[in-house]
RNA sequence: GGUAGCUUGCCCGAGCGGCCAAAGGGAGCAGACUGUAAAUCUGCCGGCUUAUGCCUUCAGUGGUUCGAAUCCACUAGCUACCA
């Protein structure tokens, strides 16, 4: 049985082309881990690889729900790990990519997330709204959740609550030692800052140039709490509203994508079983192949 | 050329005699993270390896005062009005 290969790290350090040539050297499938790029029709804003250039690669996962629908962890856990089945069963390689941390490790390692209702959520949802103290009712139905979530992560909050209404049992509030589900080589690209950094800032020049305006406005009306939240997204449509003008839009989708790089990178630093490659090394490639056909 | 106002830490910006290394925001750095995750949240953020400690800051210089970012004088730069 083949092994998945997962390649992770921040935007922009080229997941997506190495995905592509690995996959044509080992015969290997793509299976997209990335939150943003499981949309259609947001071609331009989350930079996805467009056909013309994936040579001939199959790639999963992309362009799978409208813009207007609400994204959910547990249901794209479920949806990579039978297309993973899936390659597999073809004796292929699977090789997921993306930038969404939590996806990934949804995907590769043992996490099993809760049910969700949306009466129950928009009930805390709304109390939180009216400044009511959630943390302090989480303290006391579920003191070891409370510990590890702070008080203003509402977010968080009110999902805690959610699960603890829902199933009457306490609320992991913590990662659990990583358990994988597949044998598996995770590969970490990383560069280095001011790279990284400029290569950032190169994207979204292009993603303008590009016409990425053009595709928010034509999305604007059926835009879903998730995708309008996405890099760009959210700042062209500051741009459309009037609150802003177009070289603040460019400039603000600079900066929060770079501070999602470091976010990004925190998430996957954690994970002691990537092997990291520098995305500039000369043979990235030969390396990323030893590492994935090992 | 004349008169009035402004000049704060990487940036924006509050402070207008002691409680000021100086509010707040941004940027930056680090971290958390179980159904919106490109989300949500936290810590640090003048220097000194640790500080209820020391040192250097609020355009520059010189004063007044026990004490100044805060008051005065001059110098420089910016802004507004006046020819």
């Amino acid at each position: 049985m083949k092994k998945v290969i997962a390649l992770m790290g921040p935007t922009a350090v080229g997941k997506s082309d190495l995905a592509i040539e690995l996959a044509l050297k080992i015969d290997g499938e793509v299976i997209n881990a990335d939150a943003m790029q499981l949309y259609q029709s947001l071609d331009i804003a989350t930079a996805k690889v467009p056909l013309t250039d994936r040579k001939g690669v199959v790639h999963h996962l992309l362009d799978i729900y409208p813009v207007s629908k609400e994204a959910s962890v547990a249901e794209f856990q479920s949806l990579a790990r039978e297309k993973i089945k899936e390659v597999l069963a073809k004796d292929k390689y699977p090789i997921l990519v993306g930038g969404s941390g939590l996806y990934v490790t949804a995907v590769l390692d043992e996490l099993t997330f809760q049910k969700t209702d949306k009466k129950i959520r928009d009930k805390y949802q709304a109390r939180a709204d009216k400044g009511e103290d959630l943390y302090s009712e989480l303290k006391n139905k579920d003191p070891m959740a409370a510990e590890n979530i702070l008080p203003g992560n509402v977010r968080r909050i009110v999902r805690a609550l959610e699960v603890i209404e829902l199933t009457g049992k306490p609320f992991s509030a913590t990662l659990p030692k990583a358990k994988n589900v597949f044998e598996d080589v995770r590969i970490g690209l990383e560069l280095d800052r001011e790279i990284l950094d400029s290569r950032i800032a190169l994207r979204v020049e292009k993603m303008f140039e590009m016409g990425i305006v053009e595709e928010v406005k034509s999305l604007a009306s059926e835009l879903g709490v998730t995708a309008r939240k996405a890099l760009g997204v959210s700042q062209v449509l500051d741009f459309l509203a009037g609150r802003i003008d177009l070289a603040t839009a460019k400039e603000e989708t600079v900066t929060a994508t770079r501070k999602f790089s470091r976010r990004q990178m925190s998430w996957f630093r954690r994970d002691s079983k990537i092997t990291w490659l520098n995305a500039q090394d000369e043979d990235l490639f030969e390396q990323a192949h030893r590492l994935g056909s090992k």
